[in-house]
DNA sequence: TTTTAAAATATTGTTAACAATATTAAAAAA
DNA sequence: TTTTTTAATATTGTTAACAATATTTTAAAA
């Protein structure tokens, strides 16, 4: 018998299933910055009740994806891009590269294979006008990189990160290069592969246009 | 007649004292890391019904101080201390270095005072057995400083970070240098007064440990 | 005695009704 | 007409009952 074991079957609430489908709202763009968020058409459009969707509501609240003051209506935040430039993406870059510092040594032909599945994947949809699905292979090639730490403390940050990187790139388009993702992702690859730190730090900064 | 104005007073719904309540407990260690929440039990003691429970326990999951799967118990953390030494006290000072170098030109008299009156305080409960209200000293002067910047990005950033930190040094007491941490503010806050950007991070570094 | 299965209990998830606050519309006053 | 006040409406906040899941206890089987 193969020692194949099949992943139990997270068990997922109905407020999970809601904070995904709203946030995935918000960042496809579905939902526009300053947009209005009515708990209560939420509610009947999923078909559910209130009570989850409040709860949905704080935990995106928390992640900086809506704001909610009592009594207030709640609408999706309209991120500044200069401060996406100045302070998140500098402090992804930090995150990112003391992940592959730490783990490099974790870096094994199965994980280079996978980020090379991500960067076949990056290939099709190319032609796309969407520019979302793009953006969903972009950051997770790169969470795939955060997820060599085990720790907790870079999970939840990536997560508060990402985000916001996402809604970012979602909304100022110009700020993606949609023309050289694949390559660029491919080049950051076989950087990767050298596991020369200095190397792959440089093209990481470049990367993220941090030079 | 003065010009003096109330401040507006923000009206703060019963979540919202729920959670500060809450979030209070657990840097403050009466309820300890790996320690768990029954949300019948808090909404019991608080006197109200779970729901407001229940939302607080979202805000505060997606902050990353308590673990809550679905159907299952919620736990207070137990965060790692070299977790926090090599990723989040880094990117901490990422974050205030970086605020520091944009809004230098901010720092006038009147925010120089506030500092000061903070390091005045940080003299008083000097004795008591108790790290906490050291704690929030420490944190709040660092803070002063991070509100320098308009930023709902840093800020949102400030809050994940500077609760993870309170609860790093309220349990890892050894940490905390007690002894000089009035001087080392004092320190800190006259080489912020010299404007000189060089100094300020290098004394910035050496009063996070990060030499 | 140990292991397994079933029942009982405890806890979290969800819902719908009610309460409090804010917003809008209408009426009154200037 | 414009401003202010008041009433009506809409929306968010809170609650308590009910449903679903997990845990513990008990009983049965090995």
């Amino acid at each position: 018998m193969s020692s194949f074991m099949f992943n139990p079957q997270s068990n997922i609430s109905l407020r999970e299933k809601v904070i995904h489908d709203i946030r995935s709202a918000i960042l496809r763009g579905h939902i526009k910055p300053g947009e209005r968020l009515k708990e209560s058409d939420i509610a009947d459009q999923m078909g559910v009740s209130r009570g989850p969707v409040r709860e949905a509501i704080r935990q995106l609240e928390r992640e900086g994806l809506i704001i909610s003051p009592p009594y207030r209506e709640t609408v999706v935040v309209d991120l500044d891009a200069d401060e996406i430039r100045e302070f998140l993406i500098p402090i992804r870059y930090h995150l990112e590269s003391t992940v592959i510092k730490k783990y490099m040594h974790l870096m094994d032909e199965p994980f280079f294979d996978r980020l090379q599945g991500i960067v076949d994947e990056m290939g099709k949809p190319l032609r796309s006008p969407e520019i979302y699905p793009l953006v969903e292979l972009d950051l997770s090639f790169h969470e795939s990189i955060i997820h060599l730490a085990a720790e907790r403390t870079v999970q939840t940050m990536w997560q508060s990160i990402s985000h916001h990187i996402k809604l970012h790139f979602n909304k100022n388009t110009e700020d993606y290069d949609r023309e050289n993702f694949v390559q660029d992702h491919a080049l950051l690859l076989s950087t990767l592969r050298t596991k020369d730190l200095g190397r792959i730090q440089q093209d990481l900064l470049a990367h993220m246009n941090l030079f």
